[in-house]
DNA sequence: CGACTACTTGAAAAGAGTCAATTCACGTGG
DNA sequence: CCACGTGAATTGACTCTTTTCAAGTAGTCG
């Protein structure tokens, strides 16, 4: 045990608890995605890997009628396309402009135990997120997306200033994220505005005035 | 692509793609745990994986205020215990009397190759679960519960007489897998016995009637 | 038989969704 | 340079689902 209280609350984990700088693809050549393009769809076949050089991807499933669930937001530094089995089941597609390395699992061990790493790291983030959409409220949702962003930007806890966050993807994404519509993230944020905990910079960007808040509304 | 349409909804992945039978830590010794007794919890330190020999596991993640979500149910053959660093994320414990062997990974390269494809069908539920609780109503979830466990056992699709549904956890369980509360199973289990696509043999056993039906619920 | 816990049911309240109407930002073409 | 059109985001009114709170019932174990 290395906490005292088994109620402890963790933190979701840190995108950047995996430093993944000495993978060996770092130096492999960058495909560009443009904005909205696809990677990969479900049914495609799977084991390419990929490690975001820049921009952001979404990866994603579908119900028959539509209705989409974001699982994950991929940025610099990320690895994703991790699967279970020959097929793909999720989608994934550029948010952004965005520019991947492809990496082939060989059989090198360190390389497989770094890989294994990030594959549980992917499973911690997917776990964290169900805690937030299962387990909290529209605001509570919001605010968890929004510390997800700021811990990825690096953004989080400088009180200092330039507490920007910039949010890459649409409205409907981060509703498709949280397990919302857009109209009610919306809504959250011009709540968290006259609440003074936000200052909506432009649509695509914030500043946080209150972390302490947000982190409440998280509880 | 092995699917022709990029919207087909995929089922999700059925417990059974993972034959685990070689494991070595099927020769192993079993530990007992009572109903109730923990396996391990959040902050203890990771490495051990285990095996369900028989019983059935949750595993979870608390908020400080007790609010809890339960990211998965561990069956007869199912392996858990899958983190991404040196420390426990979520807690584990026993539903029911529950027998479990342990499984240290090794170095042994086949080994690690099967843990690595466990991890990722734990990782590929993850992503279903967050899809039924980020995008279903209540009927929707409790459906796809219902589905998933007649799956792993194997008694669904049986048309014929006993398409019968044991349901080893308690109605809290059931709702803190789902995001729901307990009185919102309760209603949903009693409105689908009233719509005659369920039968409520006991509280905790149930005969499906209609599997198209719920099957439709969860669309 | 009585006490405890799990489960069910009901009524009222709160929260999020739906539908519809603006507003806003931005790029295009007159 | 400005008017216009397009898509994204916001806002409002209303509906509906789910939660909350409060009883009540059923099963189980001593």
């Amino acid at each position: 045990m290395f906490d005292a209280s088994p109620l402890t609350q963790a933190r979701p984990l840190s995108p950047r608890d995996g430093d993944v700088a000495h993978l060996p693809a770092l130096n492999g050549p960058v495909a560009t995605f443009s904005a909205g393009s696809e990677i990969y769809a479900q049914g495609d076949r799977a084991g390419t890997l990929y490690q975001v050089a820049f921009g952001v991807v979404r990866v994603y499933r579908l119900l028959a009628d539509g209705r989409r669930q974001i699982c994950a937001f991929h940025m610099v530094g990320d690895v994703f396309g991790f699967e279970a089995g020959i097929a793909r089941h999720v989608f994934a597609d550029a948010v952004t402009t965005t520019g991947l390395r492809t990496i082939r699992p060989s059989s090198d061990a360190d390389l497989s135990r770094e890989l294994y790493r990030l594959a549980m790291q992917s499973l911690g983030h997917a776990h964290d997120h169900l805690l937030t959409v299962g387990r909290n409220d529209a605001a509570g949702r919001v605010a968890a997306f929004l510390l997800e962003m700021a811990d990825r930007q690096g953004t989080h806890g400088e009180q200092t200033g330039r507490a920007q966050i910039n949010l890459p993807m649409s409205r409907t994404d981060i509703a498709d994220y949280l397990g919302l519509t857009i109209e009610t993230v919306s809504r959250v944020l011009t709540r968290l505005k006259e609440a003074r905990i936000l200052r909506l910079t432009s649509s695509r960007e914030l500043q946080v005035l209150r972390w302490d808040a947000l982190e409440d509304l998280t509880a």
